[in-house]
RNA sequence: GCGCCCGUAGCUCAGCGGAUAGAGCAGCGGACUUCUAAUCCGCCGGUCGCAGGUUCGAUCCCUGCCGGGCGCGCCA
């Protein structure tokens, strides 16, 4: 029995207890039951009668009785307590505890899947990072973070695009082409430009394969070292996220926009919404009528559309794809930009609360010896993603960046994450993925297999400790759905945690595999079902965080 | 000044209104002839920033204050 089959059963006691007349009150749509700190509260515990009581104008311990009579008749029910003010303390019969592990192995792969945001179509936006300088490390938290999030979003039965926004165009690509252009000539980085190491590279490279790029002045030269660095730029960049293993489902170039004109189009429909006006000779869109603080400029004084109106035409662009949901996930430095998007939406005639959502990620600082790293894109001595992937490994990074709630700044100490000690998170839970595989090799090598699932006896995993990993195992798919409803991946690496020490203590007491010249007994086949099942998990939980799941460490 | 985020153990952080607030690290003390000790067990450690409010019940929701981070361009 899943906790998701317990929540069902104690909805239909609701239910019967209305349809008999106990109690008066609507039913709820869902319930949550869960496991209780406390083992003396029973194998699972929920305070329904407790929310239930000022509705059914009945005091709770009452409503509790009424729920608890005929969740007592539920098959695999043992017994329902009524503790506290008016809480139900569930206990259920071993067989039904442990037939868990059997359905985990059963699901296997699919093990953590649900369809809780089956039929949403969301578009999920994240690095974005322009191709004027490699991916830095701002952006690399929201890889791996965004990259996590469209996996649970997936797990739930969302329908996820993956999208990178590659600003092809506006002044910021100008300079890096002048700035190619000038380390290519051995001239002073220019004002406003990019300086680092990467511009000298790039610039011999375009100078390598293109040996008369001067031979038709300096304009048209300027033009293809502004091409053909974006090009060798937006490679690297896909590469070094390749690496990282995250990659787009669409690669969206502003420079379409432009040249579809649909930064036009976009202009026409704010104006015929409405909300487009002229003053001091620009054109601007009151975006002030939805809560934004000041309104915002679409077209300048001299005739030149603004970054923000390529905002709006890529708004529209997403929705007329036919995303209902548009998820942005952006750095603190442009939570500003909050306000505006919303007010964008609204401006479109849609509900921003339905059609848009923006998550905030707080920055991320490298530690190095105690010591700060320093980041900027302009002085070139930052860390990039390859930097950081070269210090601590692609899977450590990704659990790193990923273990944390978005909303919380973080230093990560590039030294902690490089020890392959017990203080490094990533390890504890790599390791428990390895000890199971481990436990499993030698049980096929002492041709011990699983067997027939129906020879398999959950009754026998009676001990605390099978106990405790058969609930941890439990509390998978509801995991991995509330971090897809609260876009917080983080609760998967921290669930992941708990499952891994509360499989490392199993083992300490839990003898799995027969020793020496042991017959192998029922006991030994049914923890091998549980520890099958640990692994089923572990292994789906890593997946969902981009992380590698070791056979051996 | 306005806006967003944060404030929980010595440190780094979990905790989407429930029972005695948790984990890792650090500190102290234990467990390896036994399936991977990259592990486990015990001890130590808290005015959940402060003050009000809502609630049967608040670390969680609301208001105000204090402290810290970030942001407020006809830049991108």
């Amino acid at each position: 029995m899943t906790p998701a089959d317990l929540a069902d059963a104690v909805l239909a006691a609701v239910r019967a207890a209305v349809d008999s007349g106990d109690l008066d009150v609507a039913v709820p749509g869902d319930v949550k039951v869960e496991r209780p700190k406390n083992r003396e509260h029973g194998d699972y515990a929920t305070s329904l009668p407790l929310q239930l009581a000022k509705p059914a104008r009945r005091p709770p311990r009452e409503v509790a009785e009424t729920i608890a009579k005929p969740l007592r008749e539920t098959p695999g029910v043992a017994s329902v307590d009524i503790a506290g003010p008016g809480f139900l303390n569930i206990t259920l019969e071993p067989g039904a505890q442990g037939e868990l592990a059997r359905t985990v192995v059963a699901a296997d792969e699919d093990y953590g899947r649900t369809s809780t945001m089956a039929g949403q179509r969301i578009n999920l936006e994240f690095v974005s990072a322009n191709p004027t300088g490699p991916v830095h490390i701002g952006a690399v938290r929201w890889a791996a973070v965004g990259d996590a999030l469209a996996r649970v979003l997936t797990a739930s039965g969302a329908e996820v695009t993956r999208e990178y926004y590659f600003n092809d165009a506006g002044s910021q690509i100008d300079r890096f082409g002048r700035s190619l252009m000038a380390a290519a000539q051995d001239k002073p980085t220019p004002e406003d430009g990019y300086a680092g190491a990467y511009i000298d590279d790039i610039a011999k490279q375009i100078v390598a394969s293109r040996p008369d790029i001067f031979d038709r002045g300096d304009e048209a030269a300027q033009q293809q070292f502004r091409a053909a660095g974006v090009d060798l730029m937006f490679a690297e960049i896909r590469d070094s996220l390749a690496d990282f293993g995250v990659t787009f489902d669409v690669y969206f170039n502003e420079k379409e926009l432009h040249e579809k004109g649909e930064l036009d189009a976009a202009l026409e429909r704010l104006r015929s919404h409405g909300h487009v006006f002229e003053e001091d000779g620009a054109v601007w869109l009151r975006t002030t009528t939805f809560g934004d603080d000041r309104d915002r400029v679409l077209v300048r004084t001299g005739g030149e559309p603004t970054y923000f109106l390529a905002d709006c035409a890529y708004y529209l662009d997403k929705r007329e794809r036919g995303f209902d949901r548009c998820i942005y996930l952006l750095g603190a430095d442009h939570h500003g930009y909050v306000g505006r998007l919303r007010a964008v939406a609204a401006c479109f005639g849609d509900d921003p609360d339905r059609t848009l959502e923006v998550l905030i990620g707080q920055l991320v600082n490298l530690v190095r010896d105690g010591e700060p790293v320093r980041m900027s894109k302009r002085a070139g001595d930052y860390v990039a993603l390859v930097d950081m992937v070269d210090a601590i490994g692609a899977d450590a990074a990704r659990y790193a960046l990923a273990r944390y709630s978005s909303d919380s700044p973080i230093d990560l100490d590039l030294d902690l994450w490089t020890r392959h000690t017990n203080d490094n998170p990533v390890y504890y839970v790599q390791y428990a993925h390895a000890r199971v595989a481990s436990l499993l090799r030698n049980a096929s090598e002492l041709a011990i297999p699983l067997g027939d699932p129906d020879a398999f006896r959950p009754e026998l995993l009676g001990h605390d400790r099978e106990g405790d990993l058969l609930g941890a195992l439990g509390e998978f798919p509801r995991v991995v759905a509330t971090a897809a409803e609260l876009r917080e991946p983080h609760r998967v690496a921290r669930y992941l945690e708990e499952l891994a020490g509360t499989y490392h203590r199993f083992y300490d007491v839990c003898r799995v595999l027969p020793r020496g010249d042991e017959e192998t007994t029922d006991l030994h086949r049914a923890r091998l079902w549980l520890v099958e099942a640990t692994r089923v998990v572990l292994r789906n939980g890593l997946a969902l965080l981009g992380v590698s799941a070791p056979e051996r460490m």
